[in-house]
DNA sequence: GTCGTGAGCGAG
DNA sequence: TCGCTCACGACT
């Protein structure tokens, strides 16, 4: 117990709120410093907290104990990283503790074990003739005189470990490893570059078009004044938003100042990386899941020893040590994979402007389908919009073919989605010795209805999403509100009866186009296909090198690769993502057509799409065939803003988990209610559900959910404050997930 | 997250 | 009446 000595506040890694004061003892203040690691009793175990402060004492009633060990190691935290986690902590609604385990790099947590110790007496008896019958003590206990508790159990079972624990022949004691700086230095960096890029060797910028110039006046000066300032560089397929990026960089550098780069964790290929470095040379850091913890950490101290300029990381880069922070770039900032779903939710875009604004720096968030929470927030004028409206190759954007499924489909083999149209312009392509891509959005598990002669599919009346057919039930229902129906015989629309249920996978896809041209080396690229990331790097490495014809797959194919050869992009079904019951279903449509679309004619000629769809009126797909953006964007935000969904409205979802379904659902059904009552007759607010999630069961957890609308942020946080006060939101048996801004509502 | 406590209930 | 499981809350 410190009498007098200096207090600290430490949080500790836990989902657990608030902060905890410890003393330190007088041979360990000349350790004292924000964001260091300190080892200290908690409640039973002693474990890793953080420094975040100087303590103002605490109420004299509370005991206040000792820090056991501050470890002679960088600091984790920076003091920008530490606001950004507390803001975070704040408007996700998540308990501060646990934010903090999120942010930091894994195996920087550390928890003691209880490990059995010989007492004098246990050496005593040792070897003699055991008087009590039948206990005795391994004798690598003599040797060591330590043994931890779970070894020692395993050795003696229950009964024996109590007997030992009795006799006073052993005691247990709390220990914990002695945390080791690591020494692995070999990164990334060194991996991919062995010889090293020095500054000698650095590539030439090359010179901006003139649009490029356009937008990178403005950032330029933005950059050289330092502050807060949001940019959305909205910029065509192929428009040369890196270059910008890197001039961008090129000026925070100059400033003296760092940049922080977030690309989605598909596109974090070895191919990018080399472009960064050879332009930006030594100094250059990359964070993603490829590194193994050990490299995670030792890249994390080395952003926090202040060597690292430039850091290219993934969605969780977002919480890098960095300080002096002058620029941060989010590319494609529409898509999907920075947002994280787990138990501690988040949006990397969104933190990325929260975390330039705590820290005074630039924001560039580019994309050529910009989400539309951003468009509005440029239209609003809370961000600078910035336009890149020509590729910088000087090509065209790609001529676009709709190919009705209705019509086309008919002279189709059944079970195929190769049109006979398809056929012929990949026939065509392979003559001219160009290349393919044949692209099924088949993130199917679940079935839409829909007629297979006027492209209708079923939809909710309350929601306005597809509704999804239950086989067992055999009815159709809305997986937001819980409405149901019985699966019409006839289309309520056309009448016809041709409505099904269901979709086609890649391997089907795979195999017809093998059958159809033999001739052709074929490849196929999904997750099944890609277990390992050195099979993605080894697929697309054989495509750009033209060895092989046509690749089919799934989105991976779509994001952050340039493949010059490319002539054709087939589109399989471009509907099929319309009909997921979310009501981003369109926007991701049109974002995913435009990415896939923007594949092909990258160089001087503009390249062709087929764009097969059941739906070729719906908006999403007539105006991604046109690359009418903003015009999608007016269509289709008017609906939103009509119900009240994001960006005009505001959601917060409440998950229920768990093995016991009964038990999750009871527990969605009072949490639902107890929302209503909250709530009262308020009516900016809504509470939908409860409704099983639209995947219900994932990796054997059921899951239910209460989404939370309102018209303005205010009232549906309070009342998920409200909820959260009145213990609604805890439990056991289940696990309870709030998810301010869902994304996902599957 | 993890541990200790106290209520609730079944076997003896 | 003992002892087990389960829910709950504290952890500085």
């Amino acid at each position: 117990m410190t009498e007098q000595g200096t207090l600290i506040d430490v949080a500790v890694p836990l989902p657990i709120e608030g902060l905890f004061t410890y003393g330190v003892p007088a041979h360990l203040t000349s350790q004292i410093e924000l964001g260091r690691r300190v080892l200290v009793p908690f409640g039973k175990k002693i474990r890793a907290g953080f420094l975040i402060g100087l303590s103002n004492g605490l109420p004299a009633t509370l005991q206040i104990k000792d820090v056991i060990d501050i470890p002679d190691e960088p600091p984790y935290l920076t003091e920008g990283l530490w606001r950004l986690i507390r803001w975070m902590a704040e408007y996700y609604l998540l308990p501060t503790g646990l934010v903090l385990k999120t942010a930091l790099p894994s195996g920087s947590d550390r928890k003691s074990q209880p490990w059995a110790l010989l007492t004098p007496d246990g050496r005593r008896w040792f070897g003699t003739v055991d008087r009590d019958k039948g206990l005795i003590l391994p004798a690598k206990m003599l040797k060591s005189g330590a043994m931890p508790k779970k070894e020692l159990l395993e050795i003696l079972g229950h009964e024996g470990l109590r007997k030992a624990l009795d006799r006073q022949w052993v005691r247990m004691e709390e220990r914990i490893a002695r945390p080791r700086t690591s020494l692995f230095k070999r990164t990334l960096h060194e991996l991919l570059d062995p010889a090293g890029v020095g500054s000698h060797d650095l590539e030439t910028p090359p010179p901006l078009t003139e649009d490029q110039a356009t937008a990178f006046g403005p950032i330029r000066e933005a950059v050289a004044e330092g502050g807060y300032r949001p940019f959305l560089l909205f910029g065509v397929t192929g428009s040369g938003k890196t270059e910008v990026y890197l001039r961008a960089i090129d000026q925070t550098l100059t400033m003296g100042k760092k940049a922080l780069v977030l690309v989605p964790e598909i596109a974090l290929t070895p191919q990018l990386a080399r472009r960064f470095l050879r332009r930006l040379g030594g100094g250059v850091a990359l964070f993603h899941s490829g590194l193994t913890p050990a490299q995670r950490l030792d890249e994390w101290r080395r952003i926090r020893l202040g060597t690292v300029r430039v850091v290219i990381a993934a969605r969780s880069g977002i919480f890098v040590p960095m300080e002096n922070l002058g620029l941060i770039v989010v590319d494609e900032e529409h898509d999907p994979s920075y947002k994280q779903e787990d138990s501690c939710p988040y949006h990397a875009r969104d933190m990325a402007l929260a975390r330039a604004k705590l820290e005074g720096a630039c924001v560039i968030l580019g994309s050529a389908t910009p989400s539309f929470e951003s468009f509005v927030n440029a239209m609003r004028g809370k961000i600078t919009r910035l336009d890149l409206r020509a590729r910088h190759h000087g090509g065209s954007l790609p001529s676009v073919e709709v190919v009705d499924l209705r019509e086309e489909g008919k002279k189709t083999r059944r079970g195929s989605l190769l049109t006979p149209r398809l056929l012929q312009a990949v026939g065509e392509a392979l003559d001219r010795k160009e290349q393919v891509v044949i692209f099924l959005n088949r993130r199917g598990f679940d079935t839409f209805a829909q007629c297979r002669s006027c492209g209708t599919a079923l939809k909710c009346p309350n929601c306005d999403v597809s509704l999804i057919h239950h086989k067992k039930a055999r009815d159709l229902r809305c997986h937001i509100c819980g409405y149901s129906r019985m699966a019409p015989p006839l289309c309520p629309s056309c009448a016809g009866d041709k409505i099904f249920f269901g979709g086609v996978g890649t391997q089907k896809v795979e195999e017809d186009l093998v059958e159809a041209f033999p001739q052709a080396r074929v490849e196929r690229l999904d997750r099944d296909s890609t277990r390992r990331r050195e099979d993605l790097e080894a697929i697309l490495d054989r495509f750009r090198h033209r060895e092989i014809d046509i690749l089919t797959g799934t989105q991976m194919i779509v994001k952050g690769h340039d493949f010059p050869g490319i002539s054709l992009v087939g589109i399989l079904c471009g509907d099929h993502s319309l009909h997921f019951p979310d009501f981003r279903a369109s926007e991701r449509t049109f974002q995913m057509l435009t990415q896939v679309a923007g594949r092909t004619g990258r160089e001087s000629d503009s390249g062709h799409v087929i764009l097969q769809t059941f739906d070729p009126d719906h908006t999403a797909i007539r105006l991604a065939s046109t690359h009418a953006y903003e015009e999608f964007f007016r269509t289709d935000a008017a609906l939103r803003e009509e119900l009240a969904y994001p960006p005009y409205g505001h959601l917060i979802l409440i998950r229920v988990e768990g093995n016991d379904e009964s038990r999750v659902e009871k527990k969605a059904h009072r949490i639902a209610t107890a929302a209503r009552m909250l709530k009262g007759d308020c009516r900016e607010t809504m509470v939908l559900g409860p409704a099983p999630a639209p995947r219900r069961k994932v990796i054997g957890r059921f899951r239910w959910q209460i989404l939370l609308k309102g018209t303005s942020r205010g009232p549906v946080r309070n009342l998920t404050k409200g909820l959260m006060a009145e213990g609604h939101l805890k439990g056991h048996g289940y696990k309870i997930i709030v998810d301010v801004d869902p994304v996902d509502l599957m």
